[in-house]
DNA sequence: GATGCTCTTTAAACCGGTTTAAAGGAGACC
DNA sequence: GGTCTCCTTTAAACCGGTTTAAAGAGCATC
């Protein structure tokens, strides 16, 4: 708790002024060699470390990164993806001495959060998650000037470089295998539908139906919960005709899923198929096993976190990153369809 | 993007000094009011609000407070105590102008987090959570003399103040309610005995069954995965005499383990009754639904916000809180012993 | 020896606040 | 009118870095 040497106790010791402390430590050319030498031995016998508080200050820069996510503890409580994600980013910040801030807003206020981060200069760019269709938060981030990258490809006009992980692959392959299988009732039970990532999938299970010439039992409006999940499987088994197979926008609806077909007495896979999608934790756990789709969202993470930072360091153009697409785990809840 | 406004804006157009706008925006006395007034109208007008670097410099203050986690994707992936709990704390944070860091490590070496966030002088405290058996990160945090909060009571020395919530009597119910139901030969799947909720949890199990007259059929140490719980459980169901309850420290083991028991051939609960702990989200869902104790991690954090913070405001002496205890929902996944 | 040039180094301003010591002004009192 | 207080306000230093403009040193050239 002895108070932290600052750069004058630096010059001084080293015999120069404070000046060129900083330009030997920054790698300023200007200085000779020896010199340069001098001081780092004297920033080094004396432990030095610049101090964060002044370099934002005159450099005008947080030297943080930003998050913002919703506090709705149904898509925070238990979403394997920003735990995995956050872990990523946080690896790469760790090595270049940032930080990573995190708001947590309201359901549907995130635009307080980045308003917030940028009101208070605290970070030097962020993280744009869960986008949605006309995402005015891409408006709102230009106006406030805050670099940004984006989590998915907006469907709209974005000056922000894209951090992309298709997840119509995986979708696509969930649905081919389900048909391999010989199932023809397949339902599907969505994302809200708000969201890019959500109708991408949906879409993906259309499309993927379609191709195979198959027409979706139907299509419900999940919204990511366990709750949802329950309710949309409870409609889908209400049907005259229910589905033989089931595939689920995430793995909490799915095992939420798997709960309520359970409990009105089918058995998974023999009287109904359940797949998932984001390969959580208990996907393998739980009985049957899920068939799921695994992403790699620390990955992600590093991934985006690198990326924003050339947005951050003045690069120009930074082009977009296209991640391995997500892909099919197959385990125990998927089977051939009743006779 | 135009440039926001400075003090020294704000003191121009008031006809002021820089200081006496100072003065008049951090309430201090000795201004006249009728100054104060024009002062604050002048900010007003031009929408000035204080760099937080600049403050953050002079005051040496960082306005934010620190949360070292884990990088283990296990203890972070799927756990529903984190997200709540950083919700919790954001919700006070939030209206204080106050920031969230976090740090994600490598699992086992949190010390270089808070050093890291010490050195960086990122913040102004931090939280303290998972405590460990005489837990070197006290000392750690003392000698870097980083205020600091503890969730739940170290059983070393500790100056700093706990903000607890008593697992026991949860535990304790879930005991009794077991026994109530007929059960003698119940076990218990713990948690890594290195945190001390989890020993804590474990003694509650014991004394409680003592306390009725039973020994534990067995207690198995599990680490609060997925994965450690199934093998826990596939160890329990292979004794000579498999016990006819377990009593998991989390869901996350009790789902998993719940998916081993039905692997296995058993039906929940008729041949097994399985209880856990956390209440996640996923436990109201899986089938049957889970009997498990429910905490309210959203009020740890704000608690241990508002502690900290009077920690850090310099406020000596502050007291442990105490919140209410973890309390036991029973639902489907507990019955009578078979016969 | 004066001039010019390159290579190093430094003094000082600056980032945008806070804080201290002292100045300024108004009224009270003698 | 002069002096003493008290109340209000300000100038300037300070936090700990970065950056710019200019000074200084050393050497070659004419």
């Amino acid at each position: 708790m002895t108070k932290r040497p600052t750069i004058a106790d630096v010059a001084r010791r080293a015999g120069v002024s404070k000046g060129s402390v900083s330009f030997a430590l920054n790698g300023r050319p200007g200085l000779a060699q020896t010199t340069v030498d001098k001081i780092l031995a004297a920033a080094d016998e004396l432990g030095w470390r610049p101090s964060n508080r002044a370099r934002s200050l005159s450099v005008s820069k947080a030297f943080a990164l930003g998050l913002v996510i919703t506090r709705d503890p149904a898509v925070l409580s238990s979403d394997p993806f920003f735990p995995a994600f956050i872990a990523g980013v946080e690896s790469v910040l760790s090595t270049q001495g940032q930080a990573l801030v995190l708001q947590v807003v309201a359901d549907g206020s995130e635009a307080d959060g980045y308003q917030r981060l940028a009101q208070d200069a605290r970070v030097d760019g962020v993280f744009l998650s869960d986008l949605r269709h006309d995402d005015p938060r891409i408006e709102l981030l230009v106006e406030l000037g805050l670099p940004a990258v984006t989590l998915n490809r907006p469907d709209g006009q974005s000056p922000f470089p894209a951090v992309t992980l298709d997840d119509r692959p995986g979708t696509r392959a969930v649905v081919e295998h389900l048909v391999e299988l010989g199932h023809t009732r397949i339902a599907h039970v969505a994302g809200p539908t708000a969201f890019v990532h959500a109708t991408a999938r949906s879409t993906a299970f259309v499309e993927t139906l379609a191709a195979a010439g198959l027409e979706p039992v139907a299509v419900e409006d999940g919204d990511f919960t366990a709750a949802g999940g329950i309710e949309a499987t409870r409609r889908l088994l209400a049907l005259p005709q229910p589905p033989t197979a089931i595939v689920y926008a995430n793995d909490r609806m799915a095992i939420a899923g798997l709960g309520a077909a359970q409990a009105a007495g089918l058995t998974v896979p023999d009287d109904l198929s359940i797949a998932g999608f984001d390969d959580s934790e208990l996907a393998e756990y739980v009985h049957p096993g899920l068939t799921t789709v695994r992403a790699d969202p620390f990955r992600f993470g590093e991934t985006a976190a690198r990326t924003l930072n050339r947005v951050v360091d003045g690069e120009t153009d930074v082009p977009d990153v296209e991640l391995p697409p997500a892909e099919l785990v197959v385990r125990r809840s998927t089977a051939a369809p009743p006779a």
